[in-house]
DNA sequence: AATGCGGTCAACCGCAGCGCC
DNA sequence: GGGCGCTGCGGTTGACCGCAT
């Protein structure tokens, strides 16, 4: 009889990340419960799938929520309840796992708050009352710079710091190895670049670079940044 | 230096919804 | 209509980290 292998369970390798990463570029998503096994990964689809949704999947920003993000999570929170797919849906760039977080983290305790300041006070704006409260954490006043703020600039590279304007003088950029974002930095690129050019499932990857894939992944390769519309991730054979 | 504690967030679990047969 | 498999969603857990003592 054979055994079949115990599924790993816990937090995702690097390795784990790239082979799921360069499988869905090379194959796209077909069934995430018999991906994993071509894939060479010893996860579930489950598991495999919430990896890719929340951490892997392009165009994903994560933390330093701004201040208009918080307003309208807790906007809509008020008024779709806990259904975090519908908020993040219009957060672009935002999971459901993130916007969830922040919320049950930090939102919720000052949500209650809110309620209670508009309770006593209607005509002060939700912005007002956040930037009032004395009890409000200080990372959330942050007007953390984004690529919206400086379009075709790059973005701060992993685990360098960058001024802020709330008096503390700098802040420490979350550390990614790769893909987190939409953008990767220099070094992951290639790294991630060596990653698919080696053999995938015994084959070979023949003219990697006569691919439209290849192309379109040194068309942005300035900022390294994987464009959404090009659906070049999601769906790479397209 | 060691320990405790609270906050954060990645990941798991269970369930519901949906499509297919 | 019912069973089954797959996917998506929301609640919860547990590891990790920073800070206070």
């Amino acid at each position: 009889m054979v055994r079949q292998p115990s599924l790993k369970k816990g937090t995702w390798t690097p390795d784990e990340d790239h082979k799921l990463t360069a499988y869905i570029m090379r194959y796209g998503i077909w069934n995430w419960n018999e991906m994993p096994r071509f894939a060479g990964l010893q996860r579930s689809g489950k598991s495999c799938r919430l990896r890719w949704m929340n951490y892997l999947r392009p165009n994903i920003r994560h933390g330093n929520f701004s201040r208009e993000e918080e307003e309208t999570i807790i906007r809509l929170q008020k008024q779709l309840g806990n259904r975090w797919s519908a908020i993040a849906a219009r957060l672009p760039q935002r999971t459901d796992n993130d916007v969830k977080n922040y919320w049950n983290t930090r939102l919720k305790k000052r949500s209650v708050i809110l309620e209670n300041n508009n309770s006593a006070s209607a005509t002060t704006s939700p912005s007002e009352i956040i930037s009032s409260n004395s009890n409000t954490d200080s990372s959330t006043l942050l007007n953390f710079p984004t690529t919206d703020d400086f379009p075709g600039a790059l973005e701060p590279a992993a685990g360098f710091s960058i001024p802020v304007s709330n008096g503390n003088n700098t802040v420490v950029v979350d550390d990614i190895y790769t893909m987190k974002d939409n953008f990767v930095s220099s070094e992951n690129y290639w790294e991630i670049l060596c990653f698919l050019e080696q053999p995938l499932m015994g084959e070979s990857f023949g003219c990697e670079s006569e691919s439209p894939n290849f192309q379109l992944w040194h068309s942005h390769s300035q900022h390294y940044y994987c464009d959404p519309v090009d659906n070049f991730w999601t769906n790479p054979l397209v």
